[in-house]
DNA sequence: GTCTATAATGAGATAGAC
DNA sequence: GTCTATCTCATTATAGAC
């Protein structure tokens, strides 16, 4: 019962750590609000890992590379699956997928997980231990301007980053699921509906993107059937 | 010089914390930094405020009124100077200017204001002190909602909803002034420029917002060139 | 590997001189 | 009104028994 809960006992603490985190911010948990949800001593926590830090390290790099394969692979694979011509839907659709199937997977671990990552790479303060989460993240961008860049050859440079940046503060923001929108609907809309917001935010930020990007001399949302659509 | 240094010994405590608790939260910060940042003693704090939460309170009190006033007059005044009948454009864009002119406004107070208050009601744990704030946003947002509606008479309610929840999210997030669009353009583009974005973030917005309610029986992003666009 | 016990430091708040 | 000095408690981390 020593060997096997040794790697049950670090699990445990991953968890509890990660959902405090997630709630409260690093500075706002201490290792005694860890253990004791663990079930655990502080001094099984220093034995596992050597310092709060160290553990918020490890808690950040546990899913960092699933999380970050997933929605690379993704959009890549949108771009494959459609001969190198997705649509800007699809797209969009390809880049919010993973981390929405995560965060409403069973379980609260994804869900913590994205949260404390989108809230600390938010902060002001940007600890090193987030250095190779912010270098995955600004590669995914740069995958999704690259993508949209295929279907918009004409589109400029600075234009692509803007739409891309406008895409992923809305992600981000709707990841977090702050309960505004629950309250300004009065419980019409629930921000924890991943499914439904995924089926509205797609065409929403698809069009937004055409309007941004794809306009040149033709006009985006009226009559200009020509080439571009098919 | 005591009487009238008072209040701007007052005032210099509330904007140290103000600019500690944006860049680090408020259990990021302990009262002696922001003491030492003042050039005061911990027991002048105590003096003017009771406690490290009292301060809290009024660092986010403080410019409270300012900031919703603002932004809910700019709607209202965008409804009425267009006789009632605003474009989305139009709506979107006195929707942004407050918060973005006062985030980018002389001196680092607004900014770093706007930035606490995001985050503070970003968090999961919400704190009474932040109470009438909410009850401000979601009226902000309510109003926003209802504009959109009259210009939008058939759009369902749900629809509305989720649009100006996309609208906040991004917003929301573009105030943070993240860096990720200055990494991922390599300098192209800088979170920081406010003016910039609002430009290129009217239209985007503007225009999923039309593609997700201004829609009915026809699609959203190919040949239809029927009705709606004039 | 996990425990109890404790060290060492930092935290928020207060007492009382001036 | 602001200071110095201090209280009290919570914090991270460690020592050493088992």
């Amino acid at each position: 019962m020593k060997k096997s809960s040794a790697a049950k006992v670090r699990t445990r603490l991953l968890d509890a750590a990660e959902t405090l985190f997630a709630e409260h911010g690093f500075s706002g948990v201490s290792v005694r609000d860890i253990v004791a949800l663990a079930g655990l001593r502080i001094s099984s926590l220093t034995y596992h890992f050597e310092s709060k830090r160290e553990l918020f390290a490890q808690v950040i790099e546990r899913r960092a590379d699933h999380y970050i394969q997933s929605e690379q692979s993704s959009l890549i694979n949108a771009i494959n699956s459609s001969a190198g011509h997705p649509t800007a839907a699809e797209l969009v659709r390809s880049y919010l997928e993973p981390s929405f199937r995560l965060s409403s997977s069973s379980g609260d671990g994804w869900r913590n997980y994205i949260e404390l990552a989108i809230r600390s790479l938010n902060a002001r303060n940007n600890d090193d231990v987030l250095d190779p989460l912010w270098k995955n993240m600004v590669t995914t961008q740069n995958i999704l301007v690259e993508s949209f860049a295929m279907i918009y050859p004409d589109a400029e440079p600075e234009d692509l980053h803007w739409a891309v940046h406008f895409i992923s503060a809305t992600t981000m923001h709707v990841l977090l699921q702050v309960g505004l929108v629950d309250r300004q609907s009065a419980g019409l809309c629930k921000s924890s509906d991943m499914d439904r917001i995924l089926e509205k935010m797609v065409p929403f930020l698809a069009a937004g993107f055409d309007a941004l990007v794809g306009k040149k001399e033709a006009v985006a949302h009226a009559a200009a059937p020509d080439g571009k659509a098919d």
